[in-house]
DNA sequence: ATCGTACTACGAAGATCATCGAACTTCGAC
DNA sequence: GTCGAAGTTCGATGATCTTCGTAGTACGAT
């Protein structure tokens, strides 16, 4: 099992200044898009992506060091949640607004 | 009086990811704020920022070509407003949520 | 008409970023 | 233990972006 949880921020230390720098990114946006479709949770490399593998390793990062999505690892997997709650209390509206765009 | 609006894209137009994208940068982040803080308008120069004018002039085209906000010539001024009810409409939440921000 | 103010447009320089391939790690399966 | 699968890390490269100074435009005031 060993089920471990990848480095991020806690919620207060969150700034909306990187979430925004990391949603502002179409890749990123679209692994948003995917997470936000299944609030249990998406393996990273069932997102379709246009980017190898490396790259959507980066962008992972990127989404979690902003504190937009949690990481946690699964055998050889590693399963990425949005993180929802934290973002509706830091910035309520925010990623509703975002997802609620017509793509 | 000759009161020009400078060109912007309509509501229908405008993308999600280029507002995120420009969002997504400090000194822009301030000058959104300071806009949201004068509904009525802000003359661009009345904002205090750690750039110079002619970067503060690349910034506001980059939030008036992403749609975030408008401005209108007066005189040699130009006054620029934030499209609130535009973003309120295609994105509801999303500007207080990131105005709800604590800095 | 001349001047000063407010701002923009145009390169250019430096920094940051997205992307990739290759090498490495970790885990489950056989 | 060996293999393959999933994913990360590490440079490197090319693109994008922020920043600046300079030059230029547009307008009001004198």
């Amino acid at each position: 099992m060993a089920t471990k949880v990848l480095p991020q921020p806690e919620r207060e230390e969150i700034r909306v200044e990187s979430v925004l720098q990391a949603l502002g990114e179409p890749v990123r946006l679209t692994i948003v898009r995917a997470l936000a479709a299944n609030p249990a949770g998406v393996c990273c490399g069932e997102i379709e992506l246009p980017v190898t593998a490396s790259t959507r390793a980066h962008h992972l990062r990127i989404l979690r060091e902003a504190g937009v999505l949690s990481t946690h690892t699964d055998g050889t997997k590693r399963i990425s949640i949005l993180r929802r709650e934290d973002l509706e209390a830091l910035y309520p509206g925010l990623i509703t607004g975002i997802l609620s765009a017509k793509q």
